[in-house]
This record gives structure tokens, C-alpha cells and sequence, in this order.
DNA sequence: AGAAAAAAAGGACATTTGTCCCAAGGTGAA
DNA sequence: TTCACCTTGGGACAAATGTCCTTTTTTTCT
């Protein structure tokens, strides 16, 4: 559920020590925002260390988280292809640190370097795969379903995340997660 | 809403006028399963021409469609990244003429024509592009508004495909949408 | 420490959507 | 051509979820 790439920060690091590329490192506090939806930006972030959620806002100010973005999680790397303008937001949940590339530096890796366009290459791969079964899970099953699912992925789940983000990237309202948590809770007792 | 690239199509028959890579053609008849989901695949998809839905099928039966794939959409490419089995099964709509290529051939044409190499990390970024404002949408607005934005990306939407797709791309049931569609047709006419 | 703001929890009611039916019209295969 | 089988359309009711609001608890800021 949050959403990991370990090889990505490995090599990342290295071609920061090796140099030859210009790869700058940032730290943000909890709840700031990276990106914001629909501004045009200039750099692709990939995280070191922490959690951020990416989301869309809709007009009525309702937030639709997207995914859950950790260690070796790149964003703002779509614009690189589309020289559009952002589609998410991206809000630090902990304490972020960060690498970031310029357009064209992450430009001149992909063409220069194969191991990175791979490893890009790879990632935007799995963000579809992971996607495609989540929405239909989502869609599928009642609230305390998914909840189960994802405490299955992730088992600290409501100690971390606020009940608005997992509300919010389940899909519905808060109302609803606490009446469904209930749910599950009375469920358990009963089972003593 | 039924996506399309056509520069991949251009770029794909270039590629097999001049022969150098091996490409086949197949054609297949409407209602044809041309990928099983859980299945392993060796080749990568591109069609030529028609429509084909992508969609995940649940333990109930219950089929969520991904996206509808109209010319120059690619499909079995993750396969390639991932190694691991399929997660969507594709099904034409409508007779269907594709090109295929073997990961064999995919992956040396990622490796040394950086032309294709580019246009399949666009086709990438550009699918989770799609969908991010697709499902933050769905879950956002009623079944009624969903209609309304299908019929402006797609107007002959209820003539071409059958409302069981309709239905199982905004993931609700079809008495939902005949719900919904009878509402928008009062509402029409009380307007007169 | 104390005030202000945000997050969590939940009651009461409205609305939306799903489930389970059934019936009519079309389509295809033997 | 006839029969089986989809597809479409919709009635009646049940269940899930949303809306609106209030209260309590926790966090944040000065």
C-alpha cells in the first residue's frame, strides 16, 4: 500500500557519489507540499526517506488520494514525457528527504544511461499494475473489506496514516471509515 | 475515453516495412479473448485497428474494465518489465487487427531504437496520466454525471458498446445505469 | 499553560446504489 | 423455424454510504 523501490534509491545514490550527473538533495516537513495540481514544474523528486501521499482535489475541494509514495518512489517524473501540467498534488506526511533531478539531467540519463531507462522504464510499469487491481478491489467490495486488505498490506495503518487520507484514498467519506472501523470492532469482540 | 495513439501505429508499420525487426499481424473477430488474466504471455500487442476492453475480473465474476483500447494502444507490454503473469484480460469489441512483437523483439527494439524506446515511456506515463482523473472522477460524482462526461468523450457511446461494458467501466451494475440513463432522459425532456 | 484549531467519533436521517426479480425483444445455432 | 440464450428495461425492497451536525479528544501555537 505504500509503495517502495529500493533499487532505485541504490542507484540513485551512486550516481550522486559518482558525480556526473547533477542530483540535488531536499528535506521537507511533515505536511508541505511538493507538488501542486495543475502548476508546471521543472524537476522529477525520487524519495529517500519518508511517506508522501499524491492526490487529486476535484472542485468541490474533495481530495482522491492516488498512492502512497516511500523510499525510492519517484513523482513528477510524467511531465518529463508530456510537458503538461501536473495532475497531482504531492503532500509530505512525515519528514521527506528527497533527491531531485532537473528535467534535463533525468532526460539525459534516459538516453545515456540504460540501466536508469530501465529502471524508470520498470517503475512506470508497476504503478499501472499496482493500480489497475486496487480500483477494482475498491469497487467491488464493501468498506470493511478493503480496510481488512489494507491492514493486511500494512499494519500500522491507523497509527500512521490519518482517518481523512485513508478515507480519502479508500474513497470515501470519513464518516463512513469510522462507521465501517466500528464495524470491524464490534466483529472481533464478538468472536471471544 | 476509448484511447488512441496514432504515432506508435506510424511508427510501428515503418518499422515493419523496413523489415529489420520481425512484426506479425493478426486479425481476431469480435468477442475474442485475446489475453487471460493469470495467464503468462510471450508478446506485446498493438492494434492496428477496432476496439478491445482491458479489464480484471473478480473471485464473484464481476469484470472492472481499465480502459478501452482503440488504435495505436499497446497491451501484454507490462509483461515485459515484470516478468510475472498477466493481470487484465483483453477482449475485442469489435473486429480487431493488431501487430505483434515478441519480448524477444520488444526488448531489442528498447534497447536500440531510442524512437521506440521513447514512444513506449510516453504510452506509459500517458496511461497513468489517464487514469488518475478517471477514477478520482468516478468516485467523486454520481452515476448520472459520469454518463454525461462519457457521452462528451465519446458521443456514440450507447450505440457502440454494449451496456454491460458501459456499466462495468464506471463499476456499477447495468440496473444502476438504466437508473441513470432514464433519469438523464427526463430530465432531457422536461427541458422542452 | 492556556487558547485555538484540527482530528476523531458518532447520532439521525436522506440518498444512492445494489439485489433479486420478472418480462419483452433480438440473435444465433441446430 | 424454433428454441435457447442474451440483452435490455424496470419494479420493489434492502443495504451501503453520504450529509449534516454535535461532542469529545488531541494537537498545535503563542
Amino acid at each position: 500500500m505504500i509503495r517502495t523501490n529500493q533499487n532505485f534509491i541504490t542507484y540513485t545514490e551512486m550516481l550522486k557519489k559518482n558525480g556526473q550527473y547533477e542530483i540535488d538533495s531536499h528535506v521537507f516537513k511533515p505536511k508541505t507540499t511538493v507538488l501542486r495540481q495543475d502548476k508546471r514544474y521543472g524537476d522529477v523528486y525520487l524519495i529517500k526517506e519518508g511517506i508522501a501521499k499524491c492526490y487529486i482535489t476535484d472542485e468541490n475541494g474533495r481530495e482522491f488520494i492516488q498512492e502512497f509514495l516511500g523510499e525510492g518512489m519517484e513523482f513528477g517524473e510524467l511531465e518529463v514525457f508530456s510537458e503538461k501540467l501536473t495532475i497531482c498534488s504531492v503532500t509530505s506526511i512525515t519528514d521527506l528527504k528527497v533527491y531531485s533531478f532537473s528535467h534535463k539531467t533525468y532526460r539525459a540519463l534516459l538516453a545515456e544511461d540504460s540501466t536508469f531507462n530501465h529502471l524508470v522504464m520498470k517503475a512506470l510499469a508497476d504503478k499501472i499494475r499496482y493500480k489497475a487491481p486496487r480500483h477494482s478491489f475498491q469497487h467491488s467490495y464493501p468498506i470493511e473489506d478493503n480496510i481488512l486488505r489494507l491492514q493486511s498490506l500494512f499494519p500500522q495503518l491507523t497509527e500512521i496514516l490519518p482517518k481523512k487520507d485513508i478515507a480519502n484514498y479508500i474513497g470515501v467519506t470519513t464518516r463512513s471509515l469510522n462507521r465501517a472501523l466500528k464495524g470491524l470492532k464490534s466483529k472481533q469482540e464478538s468472536l471471544k
